[in-house]
DNA sequence: TGATATACTACTATTATAATCGTGTTTTAT
DNA sequence: ATAAAACACGATTATAATAGTAGTATATCA
């Protein structure tokens, strides 16, 4: 039950996104650098970002990425299952025939249940939900730093 | 996201356990067989179950386990955090000392409220509700396999 | 047209999890 | 007594999942 770094750096480069001039698309190096990932790795990362359209990227020289929406508009459900793929508590829950001798499991409608249960909230937490309690936080403790 | 083969195997326990005679205990080779899982690695994980008093134990010859509690007594918030550890979204939950500079991460309070919120979820979600699903389908489908 | 920057695929490395091995000790019904 | 059965637990191996890198292709602007 636990977040993937995969879905953690996700975030974090759209935090990064987000907290920077939207005026002008943000290398990929100034955020490898400010967010202390490879260059290469973060490549990876914005691919998924961009095909799932929480982020627009401008190619070529001056080129860049910006939040493609505004941070309310983004769920942490949306940036988990984008960078993650499908929540899902147990296989069977997206793939039915992982289940033995192909018949559905007796239990897949807790696990259904659950599973929905755990989307909805992570529906209900927006990127700028997350924005406001790391700007808090910095008024408060004057740190800026964080264990995304 | 996903609940673990141990956290899987641990419930199948519970629900063998609970659908055989509870007047006798069942001894652990009947169950690896019932199970597909091999005694060894039963008998690894009836240790945690028993230390968590979701099972008891008798020793000696016909000895054995049985339940510890009526089956809506148990939770899978209890199964699971028994099989796997305390559930935890992000590190920082449990462990502040994982954050950088040994500063609280902003977004804590964002993971603690996720965290609590899947708990809750498990929690509501008893082996007896899993029974029944169970016990429901098979009339249904006359089938007797699961996927858990 | 060349410098700059993203796009993409295939591969390797690392880590986490699952499972077994080995070698016992303790308890208890018969 | 003795056989049956749980209890213990560290060490080790196997497998799967995740993290990360290499290398090349493509687009854009000046």
């Amino acid at each position: 039950m636990k977040i993937s770094t995969k879905g953690r750096y996700g975030l974090r480069v759209l935090i990064d996104l987000a907290t920077h001039d939207p005026g002008k698309p943000r290398m990929l190096k100034d955020i490898a650098q400010s967010q202390q990932i490879s260059d290469k790795y973060i490549s990876r990362l914005v691919i998924d970002l961009r095909r799932a359209k929480l982020i627009r990227s401008v190619r070529g020289v001056n080129g860049g990425f910006y939040l493609a929406k505004l941070p309310e508009e983004i769920t942490l459900l949306e940036i988990l299952e984008t960078m993650e793929g499908p929540i899902s508590v147990v296989d069977c829950v997206h793939s039915p025939e992982k289940c033995k001798r192909q018949e559905l499991c007796p239990a897949r409608d807790v696990w259904t249940k659950l599973n929905e249960g755990i989307r909805e909230l992570t529906r209900k937490i927006t990127l700028d939900d997350i924005l406001n309690a790391y700007r808090k936080r910095n008024a408060e403790l004057g740190i800026s730093d964080y264990c995304i």
